[in-house]
DNA sequence: TAGATTGTTAATCGATTAACAATC
DNA sequence: TAGATTGTTAATCGATTAACAATC
């Protein structure tokens, strides 16, 4: 197989921490700040200098000896880096209370994505207004999706839906699915996929603890 | 420092990955399974057996030669291990749409947490009930944190307000913080804090896709 | 110039995997 | 017994860090 010549294969870890720094890029220039250097960042994000550098480096030189890196260089930077200085559209299924809260949340805009449909399979939900959408039944999802153009998609739904509602948006060409529900997917290769599972995180911490009561 | 015994240091990495594994064996009770394998466990959560087997060896033998693990205790184990063995009292701060939705969500109670209190600094949201629970001004915060021995709590509020919602948490006494705020906030050392940014996950794999539109 | 900070190399550190004796 | 699977060791692999020449 033939590889381009500046497409190294970048660890996903890697890939992993641009958002984080993207965050941290967005509060710099909230705040006003014109330059910043790796050591600021790392001090912010509790993350080792050597390492931004480091990360950084796969992807380019972006930052001066003496004087740091130009905050909003960096950040338009690595926004083309992750494919953010767009705007993605995309699907939101199940619309009970966290569904509601996803079409609801205004921070998806200012970062590079925009919910543009909401389906769910219960006909008491179905045609609903939420946000200025209308929740749609799941018969629409495929032309929908088409429709829009949509490649990236959350899942909303009860646990037990989670794997079919899945196997339905690959089919229907999405390529990237956050996951709300607490259990792991299959989807075919080249598919993107990512959970987000508070119980998990609340659960990581409890082994720290010790209980009072 | 005098260190215990049996209280090795084990790595954070495995601990992250231990609320996955009960997550798995949820899913095998709910199957009415008896027995599984690092193997099967590895196939479903696409992780290899050798490391399920190595990460679950840091805290005993759980298992049997040829037969694998009993489902049911390596669940009470584990539960047990990341001290889910009870319930853990937690507040939500912020009563917007994804406050609503963590108090009103069925997936806490399960799984070792409930939400016994939530804040608000809005006055039209001050009083309002939310699945059973009244909504309370941040005056009331440490009282309320205090009274019903809370350590665990979850911010749900813009980010502009969470390192100070974060600190008078901390002032109150909550050990674990789990922040749904975009933002890197700073606690002393001993916290816990954890970090769910859906747009750093959608990021992470924008990274991947090439956009059709 | 002197001070600061980058990008990069090499060394270190830690995590994952392969392999297998033990044994159910 | 034969087959399966554990727990563990040693080897491999990959990620992080320390250090520094280059240079703004």
């Amino acid at each position: 197989m033939i590889r381009m010549g500046n497409s190294k294969n970048i660890p996903d870890i890697v890939i992993g921490r641009l958002p984080i720094y993207l965050r941290a890029l967005n509060l710099l220039i909230a705040e006003q700040r014109e330059y910043t250097s790796s050591h600021e960042l790392g001090e912010r994000l509790g993350i080792s200098s050597a390492q931004i550098r480091k990360d950084l480096s796969h992807f380019g030189e972006f930052g001066k000896q003496g004087t740091g890196y130009n905050i909003a260089y960096l950040h338009e930077q690595i926004r083309q880096i992750l494919h953010v200085d767009r705007e993605w559209p995309m699907a939101v299924v199940g619309a009970g209370d966290l569904g509601r809260a996803l079409v609801h949340y205004r921070g998806f805009v200012p970062r590079g994505f925009r919910v543009v449909c909401v389906f769910d399979n219960d006909p008491a939900r179905i045609g609903e207004q939420i946000a200025g959408l209308t929740v749609q039944p799941m018969s629409e999802l495929a032309s929908q999706i088409a429709a829009h153009r949509i490649q990236v998609a959350m899942i909303a739904v009860p646990l037990e839906a989670a794997q079919e509602v899945a196997t339905q948006l690959v089919e229907a060409g999405v390529e990237a699915i956050l996951n709300y529900a607490p259990i792991t997917i299959s989807v075919p290769d080249g598919v993107q996929v990512q959970y987000i599972d508070p119980v998990a995180h609340l659960q990581h911490m409890t082994y720290y603890l010790t209980p009072k009561s």
